[in-house]
DNA sequence: TAGCCTCCTATCCTTACGTATAGGTAAGCT
DNA sequence: AGCTTACCTATACGTAAGGATAGGAGGCTA
């Protein structure tokens, strides 16, 4: 079982790499950023299973995941996250990912998962996938309307009106609607200061 | 060698744990949480070495590790922090913590430092106390002019360009043409994505 | 001294944002 | 039926933000 482990927090990677090494028969070839492991896909052939650090210098986001799915030819990759956000676990499986862990699983249960995952299966933990049922775990998000989350969601990645209304398919004057709504209900000033509550309220 | 290491990341403490007991001979006994390590100080009698996660339930910064300074006899006890920031280093060292070590060094590097550190050495990384003499300790602040920093501080409290220029006593333009370059060298595309990005990398 | 960098200012212009006002639809409640 | 709430659209206006370009003052340095 060949493994490809990328995480910038060499403690981490080592540690686990060791653990996996000892107790799993596997074997571990570390990478320490996005690049380094797509380098490594790329002359070490396809690997059984990338596993990738959710916070990690290149990875963007998703955006790495699909980089590394792409080279690791469509299959095999996983996102290990430090404070995985169940709505995050949901993108990355939709994006074709083989699996999310999060960092607060033990270190048997990763190890059965990383079996699991090696073998072809699908694996999340069953908690993560129950959050997803009732997406109002928020109390900010409480107060405000789908359609209003929808243009936070936006807000928060910077996005202008224009563009918020093309990847919702409305008119510009209704996002500025939105917008407004938004800054009275988190008592925002304006568009910047409502993303940065978002943020820092967590969601997203 | 009894060491106590506490971190909220079942696979982070398991594998560090597990790396520890096999390579450097000592005996991990794990927490969870600041209360869980409390606990375990207090029943358990003092550690040679107690190993705290930076931001772990119950940390509340550096207050956690006062609390278990007092309880193991006011010695032994280093925090393991994720991003390391310089600072942060420091002010534990002053608080009484015998070391500090960020997760990005090397696990082979983590069994020095704990038993020097176990030996009652005070251990923190080099690179960790350089950066210390030189206060711009952030990689992404050091690509701005101080000018910069203070126009992207008004930014990620959302304020607007006019109120920025009050703040600073300066023209309009010219927070306009700060944030145009702050926009440029975060890799933003607005005011909004350079005050997101700029909290997202801990600046402020 | 010339060249470079940072910082500040200035005009001009286009686009984006924020606000107000007004009206329409659909769903759900009383 | 009347009411509320959420949602969408429209017109219009003033302000804010973003971009281009040009230039000056001061500091640092080759």
């Amino acid at each position: 079982m060949r493994i490809l482990l990328a995480d910038d927090h060499d403690m981490v990677r080592e540690t686990i790499s060791a653990y996996l090494e000892n107790k799993g028969e596997a074997e571990v070839i570390p990478a320490t950023d996005l690049s380094g492991a797509l380098e490594k896909i790329e002359n070490d052939g396809p690997f059984d299973l990338v596993l990738l650090d959710y916070q990690m210098p290149g990875m963007n986001g998703l955006a790495g995941l699909s980089q590394a799915l792409s080279a690791n030819n469509g299959k095999g990759v996983a996102i290990l996250s430090g404070n995985a956000p169940a709505k995050t676990a949901q993108e990355a499986l939709s994006l074709g990912a083989i699996g999310f862990i999060p960092k607060t699983m033990g270190a048997q249960s990763l190890l059965n998962a990383v079996r699991f995952m090696a073998a072809g299966e699908i694996y999340v933990p069953v908690d993560l996938m129950r959050e997803d049922a009732n997406p109002s775990q928020h109390p900010l998000a409480e107060k405000l309307s789908p359609r209003e989350l929808e243009v936070l969601s936006g807000l928060c990645k910077g996005h202008s009106n224009k563009e918020i209304a093309r990847e919702l398919d409305l008119q510009e004057v209704t996002i500025k609607l939105h917008v407004r709504t938004l800054c009275r209900k988190l008592d925002a000033k304006n568009r910047t200061q409502a993303a940065l509550i978002a943020k820092e309220a967590g969601l997203f």
